[in-house]
DNA sequence: CATAAAAGCTGACATTTGTCATAGTATGCC
DNA sequence: GGCATACTATGACAAATGTCAGCTTTTATG
């Protein structure tokens, strides 16, 4: 894949974008490119980061520790996806740990690179803004989903989005596999509930499975269930 | 109260403190003050604003009607705070209802104001960024509280985050005296039971209770709860 | 390819939470 | 002051969800 940011094409899908050439240079100078292996952290809760993470290839959860020894997953990160902004611009330590949810590459990018176009490019700090505006209404979607659905609403509504966002495979399953206890965090539920329903929606013909693998077989009536009938 | 930007001690709690002398005085010049009685809208889901609100005085609650017909309180704004920056920012509707708790005074700034600085003053789109930041990570731990904490948990922890936030009165109660029913819509759960979970802290001695009003007695016995004691 | 470890699955049961019905209590308005 | 209306409170029950235990299947690894 290109190694210079200024032809990289996951560029156009974040706020990189809206760099200028001499800031995408000094980017793509200071820039180094990982390997992270399924199931690697890119960083953990509480660390302090100095620099983003710009997601090549892969996906990554966020992800958040209860006090109950539970991780809840706030967000799936994908190609184009930038990791690590939030706590960069707060100057403070993450609140969430990034952890591939399979082989991922991914361009480390020293803070210096970002804060110095961050004070003096007003249209960079600008789609930087907007993004985040973006998250911040996802998040509250999130909050009231899991507060007023039942966990088989919100199941339901995680393969659509799974299959929105990422899409099926040539069999028609879900392209992005997750285990059935990353289902579960996703949700915000007991491992053996998802499971349970899981059972539930294949049984009643809503899904197919082989081994991990999810496939959908009746979105309308999914959609209909998310939406309480 | 000052009725010129420049003045307001307001300014210091937020954003606008990034503002240039000239740019305020614009900011100044466009706004207007309104009053908002307990229980009226300052904008509802859906809208579309065309400026932004700063809070001088009241508490408002943002919050989201979800499918089954119930609100959930997604924040509490109140002195200090900008509401409606995020849709302006992204140029969407609202996704929030903003509703005053009790009677408010907040100066409406046209989004022309705003959008003009964001795009020629870098350090106010950085401070409006960090904000934001800080706006998501809330976001992301209530998320958190609300999945993987038990409806008594997140009540105890309602009250120690009203005290923290609003403060106590003379004798001893919460300044902010919410309905039982805003307090179901914060924690998100039935009506019935978030006054249940009171009655059972009053009789354990946890609280004290006079008419809506909820006074703290035994700030330790609920942090110790919040933890899952 | 064998074996251990991890993940998936299911049942039984306990607990939490929601729903519905009903009654008491405060609050505002004429 | 009295009436209507909204809010608070409580019981009884139903439904949803979590927990624990045991078992099967898949996956990883030497």
């Amino acid at each position: 894949m290109e190694s210079r940011c200024e032809n990289c094409i996951i560029r156009q899908f974040n706020s990189l974008r809206a760099m200028s050439k001499e800031e995408l240079k000094m980017v793509s100078d200071s820039k180094t490119t990982k390997k992270i292996k399924k199931g690697e952290h890119l960083f953990e809760e509480g660390e302090k980061l100095n620099g983003v993470y710009c997601v090549r290839d892969g996906v990554s959860k966020l992800s958040k520790l209860s006090a109950n020894g539970k991780d809840q997953i706030v967000k799936l990160a994908t190609r184009g996806e930038v990791l690590g902004q939030r706590s960069v611009i707060a100057e403070e330590f993450t609140n969430l740990s990034a952890i591939a949810v399979n082989d991922m590459e991914v361009c480390f990018i020293p803070k210096e690179s970002i804060n110095n176009t961050l004070q003096k490019n007003p249209n960079f700090t600008l789609e930087v803004l907007r993004h985040m505006a973006h998250d911040l209404k996802e998040a509250d979607d999130v909050i009231v989903n899991i507060s007023q659905k039942t966990v088989k609403q919100r199941i339901a509504e995680a393969f659509l989005y799974l299959k929105n966002n990422f899409g099926e495979d040539e069999e028609g399953f879900l392209s992005l596999t997750l285990s059935r206890e990353d289902i579960s965090n996703v949700v915000g539920t007991a491992t053996e509930s998802a499971i349970r329903i899981i059972s539930e929606f294949k049984k009643k013909g809503l899904i197919h499975t082989s081994g991990k693998k999810i496939g959908i077989k009746n979105e309308r009536k999914l959609m209909e269930m998310v939406e309480g009938f």
